[in-house]
DNA sequence: CATGACTATATTGCAATGCAAGATAGTTGC
DNA sequence: GCAACTATCTTGCATTGCAATATAGTCATG
């Protein structure tokens, strides 16, 4: 199981892409990271990160009905939160060069 | 510039990595780091995290004489240090998959 | 209709860790 | 003496993932 502390930064820029692909609310979001490999990613790490990128206007949201459940808050990405992601992105790849490069040499 | 959020938990293990391929002292490693795309780390993340391995058991110290400056402090990795170097390789490969298959789909 | 299971969101307070700022100290050269 | 470089350490802060807990709606079972 991957630690929570080498999921910071990380799940921020993670949510942000899986928003970016349709608009979603948060009980699928966390479901979707599981299925992806990020395991149980709790309630209480997802609906505060949603919270701070609503507050930081990364992301805009409006609640609607839901047939079987309390009433579902529906998110989608901001001009601003797309900006965002392109900057995790290439923050991102550079970690990853500089990790790889590190472990990758006399190999 | 890799943000400092992101590296939360990745240093530790860059840094053991370091270690673990020679004796090394702070200093020098901070320089191995920039070299290898880390920019920028300073001394106020990189000593008390050698103070907190070795505290840990994770690392060994022992000092030499410089010839230029005050005593170097030089590391070793202890077998408790290269099992967790060994989970953090685990760990981070998790991690690799999970956000490059978030972000592969669909492309 | 009561109970449990599942859906769905939110809040509080804690723990871990990278980092800026500042202190200390040795060596070398101008 | 002073600046620059080498070398280590401490204090306190900011960020963020997470456990625990609360609330509430729907639905099936008995």
């Amino acid at each position: 199981m991957i630690p929570s502390q080498m999921l910071k930064g990380i799940l921020e820029g993670c949510i942000l892409k899986i928003i970016s692909s349709k608009e979603i609310y948060g009980y699928e979001i966390s479901q979707q990271l599981q299925k992806y490999g990020f395991s149980d990613i709790s309630e209480g790490t997802i609906y505060p990160l949603l919270l701070r990128l609503e507050k930081n206007n990364l992301i805009t949201a409006k609640y609607r009905e839901s047939a079987l459940g309390p009433k579902r808050k529906y998110f989608s990405v901001t001009p601003g939160g797309e900006k965002e992601l392109e900057a995790f992105v290439n923050n991102w790849q550079e970690l990853n060069h500089a990790v790889n490069q590190l472990f990758h040499v006399g190999e």
